[in-house]
DNA sequence: TCCATATCTGAACAATGTAGAGATTATTCT
DNA sequence: AGAATAATCTCTACATTGTTCAGATATGGA
């Protein structure tokens, strides 16, 4: 499948990131499910064995992708905020639909991406998983975003405890159900605004 | 791993379905990624080429143990709501909060059941996706559910349209990021709370 | 009873993850 | 510089996996 690549140096000088991309590379295009470790040391040109020296078996190599599909995300949702900065009075209300528009359409460009990170190949005990969503910059976002919202919106703050997680959840639900063929791509933007009225906006 | 099991006939008598059922229990145990066709045929007796007669490939196979996986949410929801019968005046409402209960319920003490479901192993075309859902019983039972929300409940008919799915796709995401450690369970009441609101159910 | 058909077994193959012993190169110390 | 040590990678091997196919075995109908 992968063609073996040839080396000049015996030592390969970075091999431990160079696995980590041709596994991110090769899920992409296969998935996570269809990972080899052999496929993924014949495409860096190295023997199965040397990647054992970095990763003490698969599982972890792949966890270290997700790791970096995490970040990637949130990289694409940082972009997608700065492309429409300041862009007319409501901004905080434009930048919530466009942190939401910019998670399916990552996930939807590549689903095995999403799929790695959201699909269980990742799992960790609660406390690790807690302080990783806590400092991740997509949930920093969605929280400033909405402080913004409530503070300048003058919504209702008997809604703001927890939306974020209704918000996280319902558009991580209809991703999820979206790029496995559950729903139709098209009823997301009707999650977006059935999420406005649940924090208060009213739909014109 | 799995002992092999004597038996006293040649013909098995029912393999297809003793195939799929030690499939299923065997996925419960250690999910859908770690099944192992072998294993299941030494489950049942059988060398492994015998299931060959009955299912193409594994895939198939775990897409049977998919199927009725389906059928048992929904059997799990139709229960929770006939527990309910008839309890106090807003039944509409206790309804919709038994069917979301009985979805993280249903998730969460089989984790592996719900990824089988929802994880990718059992993705179809669009097409027969969307027919799938309009069948199931479970999509049934949350429109007949807001239905008679928006009918009894005088709420705001403007929020029908499209409804269920907000509904579907927070409650899914709430449970898929709650199994995966995302989130704590006890965040999923604040979700149901939420879309309450998002649907024009004023809380107390 | 004999034959056709359905059902299952056995052996085989290529691919996989992983372990361990050994080879090769880089680094450090004197 | 040269030698000892450490780091890095290769080779071989093993058990397990999905899958195929030729053949064995049982079942039901004539």
């Amino acid at each position: 499948m992968a063609v073996q690549k040839v080396r000049e140096t015996y030592h390969h000088g970075d091999l431990e990131s160079a696995l980590l991309h041709a596994a991110k590379k090769m899920v992409r295009a296969g998935g996570a499910e269809h990972l080899s470790l052999r496929a993924v040391a014949a495409e860096v040109g190295v023997s199965p064995s040397a990647a054992y020296h970095y990763y003490p078996d698969k599982d972890w190599l792949i966890r270290g992708v997700g790791r970096q599909l995490s970040e990637d995300l949130a990289d694409f949702q940082e972009k997608a905020l700065s492309k429409i900065l300041g862009k007319g009075a409501k901004v905080s209300r434009i930048r919530f639909r466009a942190l939401g528009s910019a998670y399916i359409d990552w996930a939807a460009k590549e689903p095995n991406y999403f799929r790695l990170i959201y699909g269980g190949y990742c799992s960790t005990d609660e406390a690790e998983a807690r302080e990783l969503r806590d400092n991740s910059r997509s949930w920093k976002m969605l929280q400033s975003c909405l402080d913004d919202l409530f503070r300048t919106g003058g919504l209702n703050l008997g809604f703001r405890l927890n939306s974020e997680i209704l918000i996280w959840s319902a558009v991580h639900g209809a991703t999820a159900l979206i790029i496995e063929g559950h729903l139709p791509r098209e009823t997301f933007e009707s999650v977006l605004d059935g999420l406005e009225r649940s924090i208060g906006i009213r739909n014109k």
